[in-house]
DNA sequence: ACAAAATTTTAGACTAATCTAAAAATATAT
DNA sequence: ATATATTTTTAGATTAGTCTAAAATTTTGT
């Protein structure tokens, strides 16, 4: 629509490698991580860098792994934006649960229209957060700084906000649906059991919840104030 | 996301076969046609043509052109109740103009959801009609007859409701917006010129306008009652 | 430090969708 | 009816993205 400048697979993988990079703190990326992420082979993966190299959309020494350059990750950071308000969209104006929405903003964000993004943003209401808590790069390309805590690391009687999660697969989101974690509760880490690491947690101030420590390095918060 | 049978480019051979169709009365459409309307050559029309013939989407005979077969025409027909529920949304909700939807819809046409198609759908609150006056096929594959006549067509001082546009493209729609026409408006033919075959049109009963030839072939009117 | 293991790249092949040029079939026009 | 023009199909290439198998490089373990 506008200039499609990049293929759908292009896209997909400076959005991978923006994400991969941002989890492993500004650390390169490896081919056969890239392989897992775009579900192709490492062969695939070695000719499409090769390209994305060429066309300076990635920083990229042989065998040493990759990071973006500045237009890389300008449309990573695109794509990444119109994932989050498409979610934004489904979940609130279209009534999805948190656990059904990924797949879907896979196929939207590649929808090509500054147009289309920039009133569907309004549309929306400017939301700074998607439904799993993760934070909308603004239409300048610049994302938000968030300094959450995984609620593993929270000392016990410390009162937190739960702000996001670091799994999206749909099994942990149901999972958090059933006892009922949602984003914005309060959650307050009453003991951490000697036999199997699980926690009490005090949810909203009223009921008590039991649950494993996967679940909880999962779970992210920031301190309540 | 459910069942990705085809191709983004099969998809859209079938659209534009079943769109074809339509416009000549269930006539054959010619490899030419095809190849002016997906903006390719005819030689990879051919050879498109012999891969959904091999699938068992359109009837071909070689040299004599094609029409679709039932499956085809429910892949056609949903597609185009995507595009058109999504134009619906776009002008709607974001509050596009009907002049600058098409190019955004023809993308938004190929997100593979059922559920999201059924939610936008009700979300939209179940349209008949597209911005165009283009009627929405429904979930089960059926598209609504309507029977329009075109505004050359229609006797003097007949009074009728301006219900739907033979052409799309924007500069047709940019014109009508700018002598007001709109769907809806209620329109009665005053005089045609006998020099250039121009109308005289009342408008809403109210104002007179004057438009083109070309333009009185190209708006779908019914008689009001 | 060096052999073994793991990772990454290269070589060569395949599929989908496209193209140009040439051949085949159909339509048209005297 | 037959030559000419038009349309359609086939033949042979090309590009993007993928694959498997083999070669090259880096990492690991003793
Ligand atoms: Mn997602
Ligand atoms: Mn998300
Ligand atoms: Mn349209
Ligand atoms: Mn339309």
């Amino acid at each position: 629509m506008d200039n499609q400048l990049l293929s759908f697979t292009e896209e997909n993988y400076l959005k991978i490698i923006y994400l991969l990079t941002e989890r492993h703190n500004g650390n390169e990326v490896s081919t056969n991580q890239l392989a897992e992420h775009t579900q192709t082979k490492a062969a695939s993966v070695s000719d499409m860098l090769r390209k994305l190299a060429e066309k300076n959309y990635i920083n990229y020494r042989k065998y040493q792994g990759v990071t973006l350059t500045e237009a890389g990750e300008q449309i990573a950071l695109g794509v990444i934006r119109k994932h989050r308000l498409w979610e934004v969209f489904l979940v609130e104006k279209l009534g999805f649960g948190w656990d059904e929405i990924h797949d879907i903003a896979e196929q939207l964000e590649h929808i090509d229209s500054k147009e289309l993004t920039k009133r569907l943003d309004d549309f929306l209401e400017n939301p700074k957060f998607d439904p799993h808590g993760d934070p909308i790069p603004d239409a300048k390309g610049k994302m938000p700084s968030v300094s959450y805590q995984k609620l593993s690391e929270i000392a016990l009687n410390q009162s937190v906000v739960m702000m996001g999660v670091s799994v999206h697969s749909p099994a942990f989101l149901q999972h958090l649906d059933k006892q009922q974690i949602n984003l914005g509760c309060g959650l307050k880490v009453l003991e951490i059991s000697d036999f199997d690491k699980s926690y009490s947690i005090l949810l909203d101030g009223k009921t008590t919840i039991f649950v494993s420590n996967e679940v909880a390095k999962n779970l992210l918060v920031s301190i309540d104030e």
